[in-house]
DNA sequence: CGAGCGATTGATCGCCATCAAAGTGGGTGG
DNA sequence: CCACCCACTTTGATGGCGATCAATCGCTCG
């Protein structure tokens, strides 16, 4: 799931396309399509910006919209009425936002960072989806990729040590980075401390901890809070409790 | 998602049918097919027995078939290296196994009494959906389904006490069992209470205990160990987080 | 330089795990 | 029919991991 700059060189768009230059055209739902229908999915969205912190749409509230993230990052979230939450997941460029059959956001989605989208009235984009087999197949797709990786984070959650979480997350979340071959693996965290915590079922305090320790069995190395190193691979793999 | 036989009933359906009289019909996947799709698609499929503890099917197998469940209750779980276990979810009467775009078996699936399941093989089912648009979208909606289970299960694991994750398990349960209208509610837990403490995240014990607390709080009725009676379902859901 | 927020570090607490033992119930064989 | 067995469940006593409470650090921005 890496993010590469493909479309300026991809021969099947042309400069004036609207899409050319996506930095996500490989990666999206809209990947499946030929330029003839990308150009007609294409006029039927617009372009969004959220800053860091601005919200992107409110768990219950109606879902009129999906969108693809093409920069940035998001975090999603549910709540309980008490206030505890949980993060649900974290979105990233290539990301398609919209897999749901209900009315209503099933989370919230607030930007950690500058994030662009990508977004399409949900209406449009269920007839267009109707007229295209192909996209519904790659919606699919992308519903069983999310379920997939629920279906790990339950196993974080339910069975996992504080440890073994955050090995897991760096594991993961270099796997969601943009990575040039060879060690160290450079991470980048663009969210804060708390949004970790919220999505591994921990506290803030023991996200610090923890990496506190990784950092001194020297298996990883921070650089600021938001970059972290990863000088060891095999040794955080043994640290996540594997997965299969 | 209750289980109610309709079949017999179904005007659309002669007796002659090969699912005539399934009691999943208004439930399953196949639920969007006209009877002549329906019978081209049966005819690739067959019927499978499983006794309580029998496995269908181990986690990084390779997947061959997709099933229907139309009797009894099966336990989804992953194993971490060690052998701690995560189950992820219980399948019930009309739930379809197959949402992956893997090739091998997401998790390990194994009986927990006596189970009926309709199986076809991967390939002709995929076949099958390619030419029946309708049932793509079905698929699409069962995977959105089980995502959005997935991930209240997520805020249950990330974010519930014992006490909160106990009580919304029942009210799951009630709300996935058959049940005639009015109080009590009655709950059939035909799992043993080691598979609902790994459901849940927690120790047997743990569940134990907790039962035990909702039975004298006057929540709770047990009527043996495989099921419970709902007596205060507004003081559960009090006790369960909500969710949202 | 100071205010303020997020991150880190330290001290203590509590929920649930762990260890241990007793109770229960269903199935089998005598 | 009953005695036994074994697996599952329940109940009790203790312990540990991560939460909580609290203080300090460090960066960013005004």
């Amino acid at each position: 799931m890496q993010v590469r700059n493909l479309a300026a060189a991809d021969p099947h768009l042309e400069g004036d396309h609207p899409c050319f230059g996506c930095p996500v055209r490989e990666l999206a739902v809209c990947n499946t399509l030929a330029q003839g229908e990308l150009a007609a999915f294409r006029t039927s969205g617009s372009c969004r910006h959220l800053g860091a912190g601005d919200p992107l749409c409110w768990q219950g509230d109606e879902a009129t919209h999906v969108y693809t993230v093409t920069r940035g990052a998001l975090r999603l979230s549910k709540l309980l009425v008490d206030g505890r939450r949980q993060v649900t997941g974290f979105a990233f460029p290539g990301d398609f936002l919209g897999v749901t059959m209900e009315d209503e956001h099933p989370f919230t989605a607030e930007a950690v960072c500058e994030v662009e989208l990508c977004q399409f009235s949900r209406r449009r984009f269920d007839a267009f989806v109707d007229s295209h087999p192909h996209m519904e197949r790659r919606l699919y797709s992308a519903a069983a990729s999310e379920l997939a990786a629920a279906r790990d984070q339950l196993v974080l959650l339910g069975r996992k040590t504080a440890t073994e979480r955050l090995a897991s997350f760096l594991l993961e979340m270099a796997r969601r980075s943009d990575q040039s071959p060879g060690e160290p693996l450079r991470v980048m965290l663009p969210m804060p401390r708390n949004d970790i915590a919220d999505y591994l079922g921990l506290r803030i305090e023991t996200i610090s901890r923890e990496l506190g320790v990784l950092k001194t069995s020297g298996l990883v190395r921070m650089i600021g809070v938001h970059e972290i190193w990863i000088l060891d691979r095999r040794g955080l793999e043994q640290r996540s409790a594997g997965g299969q």
